[in-house]
DNA sequence: AGCATTTGCGTAAGCCTTTTCGCAAACCAA
DNA sequence: TTGGTTTGCGAAAAGGCTTACGCAAATGCT
């Protein structure tokens, strides 16, 4: 490879002219006239010169390089059509930017970060962090913090940007009341597995408030995300309270799990049951019944997350942000269901 | 940062035995006593010492970075799951062997790669790189390998790693076949758009040889792999061939648009319609019916391709491999359809 | 005991940039 | 003109690490 030296003599300029022409730093060294630019950037196409950039890391202190961090403490296929969109649009925003993306998925042992990851922290890899954490591995955030590199959460609420999820739990739970349902059944995680978990019910227990209901009084069971779980916790459910005619689950595996309870308990739904998800996954549309759930906008937060970081690399002080959730209602809270052919 | 110079004080040893010790380099001129040893560890440990990556990259020559690389080409939502588990199998082999993984999804722009990939891929920053391209995008594979990185390429027939598609398109297609069934229609996707298609297609046809059919004489509709497309090519087909028994469809998406075709068309799944998937996607077991797909070894294929990476980027040279895929016989193709309850 | 080898470690060169500092020339105002 | 400011550029110091080279001491061999 072509490097800036070779380029700066066949220019004529001393390296650290050819290194303001090219680095193209708004410096305020960044002094040069017309023609020297020319001539250094011709040098530079004909060598075909690209910048080596540790070199370059090392000697400014920047890498342009973000990491976007998510903890290893599932191995989640539950988060991952969640997790992918979300990289999708940040490696986006990012490279956009000028800033590659490199993916870390630590594993928590004995509460700690595992020593590498404490190494690329520190390593003047990184420019900034993302990391993606609804698991309130606070070991994590705190180390990650402490790095003292620009980061940015997401997961819990008090970070840069974050989904009103509440508000979606709300509509949601809302929406079913207005169905005239008060016979309600919940399938849950247990809430100090996953943050995501509270603020969902929050936002229920507000809606059963207007109606003078308490969550506390109605069944709940609780699961971990997964399908199989999901039709566990909806046969628990069913068998210790028959007359519920709704099951809200905390997101959309574990309400096709309660679909598949319900076919197996021969309860047709939305008829016999309603059933409601979280999340809307690509599938919720297609699986029959549709699926009624909240919609989250996965795609802006991942813009968000990248532009809120590199502001904050650039020194900015971006403001805090909410994005809000869109409920979709669907067959399975709706008393019409399209008929299959018989 | 402590850095190694201190370190190096600390202990009262030279930068360069510092540096031997804590970079544990297998190399020849690794010589030291363990008293000496113990006392650089000390030292690093007290100081909390984390090495400069970007230094020790620059003076090595090598950054402990691999790229996973995928064009761009469509937002291609639909390879999503598929990329997701590969990516996360990638990086947990190759964070098992000190490796960071960076992520760089590339546009293709007049049939070149962007200028800031060509740069990435000359940078200095990267050991190798797993290409991952069914999309035959030449211009990537040409360039990826003219940067003389190790590199690993999948998704097409010649390379380190790939899954033997046409074995596992031959075994669905003889168990179409084995049912009885011979009016079958096909949806697939332009040839030229994807190599999978061509070595699915192949796989079709050495079963239809066995009973001599001739894959061009069966009705063909092609979509793009999206479920929308699958169900337009679905509709088309039973239209002009409504005597279609079987629709074989080259992915799981595109199979569940037949799904829809069939139920806006009355025809009930299996008994009046038997349909087949490929990829075996989470949800294929929860449809209704389930379908019956082939499933891919993905978890196996990212482990195989990061191994493989990081042999060839030891000097190593790994040998040609081929992955196997697993027929998943469900309900879609069974005469036996477990009933919804009336 | 004498020689050859190995072991253990320090010196210093180098990896390729960025960036501070400073100088000369060119510009400006009076 | 003179003094001050701006512009354009070069010399050289960093930045933190690896590693080739070389030397002294320890070891092995006969």
């Amino acid at each position: 490879m072509a490097s800036l030296k070779e380029v700066a003599q066949r220019a004529n300029v001393s390296l650290a002219t050819a290194s303001r022409v090219l680095s193209a730093s708004t410096h305020s060294s960044a002094r040069y006239s017309q023609a020297t630019r020319q001539a250094v950037v011709n040098a530079s196409q004909e060598l075909g010169y690209k910048p080596n950039l540790p070199a370059r890391a090392l000697a400014s202190g920047r890498s342009n390089i973000v990491a976007v961090v998510y903890p290893r403490v599932l191995t989640s296929p539950f988060s991952a059509p969640f997790v992918m969109k979300l990289i999708e649009h940040i490696e986006r925003v990012c490279s956009e930017h000028g800033f590659h993306v490199l993916l870390s998925a630590p594993r928590i042992e004995e509460s700690q970060p595992e020593e590498s990851y404490l190494k690329l922290i520190n390593s003047g890899y990184l420019d900034g962090i993302i990391c993606i954490d609804s698991f309130q591995s606070s070991s994590l955030l705190a180390h990650t913090l402490e790095s003292g590199l620009p980061a940015i959460i997401t997961g819990t609420e008090d970070c840069l940007v974050h989904i009103d999820e509440t508000a979606g739990a709300y509509e949601l739970a809302k929406h079913v009341l207005a169905l005239g349902h008060r016979d309600i059944g919940f399938i849950g995680v247990p809430d100090e597995l996953n943050h995501r978990a509270q603020v969902r019910f929050e936002g229920f227990q507000r809606a059963l408030d207007e109606v003078g209901l308490e969550l506390p009084d109605l069944p709940r069971e609780d699961g971990d995300f997964s399908l199989s779980s999901g039709e566990q916790a909806a046969h628990t459910l069913l068998a210790h309270h028959p007359e519920l005619t709704v099951i809200m689950a905390l997101n959309d595996f574990m309400a096709v799990g309660a679909y598949r309870a319900a076919r197996n308990l021969k309860r047709l739904i939305p008829d016999d049951l309603v059933v409601t998800g979280y999340d809307d996954m690509p599938i919720a549309t297609e699986l029959v019944p549709s699926l009624t759930t909240v919609h989250q906008p996965i795609d802006q937060l991942g813009e968000r997350l990248a532009s809120k970081l590199i502001d904050l690399i650039e020194g900015k002080e971006p403001p805090q942000e909410a994005l809000t959730t869109t409920l979709q209602v669907r067959e399975s809270t709706s008393f019409v269901q399209e008929l299959m052919p018989s």
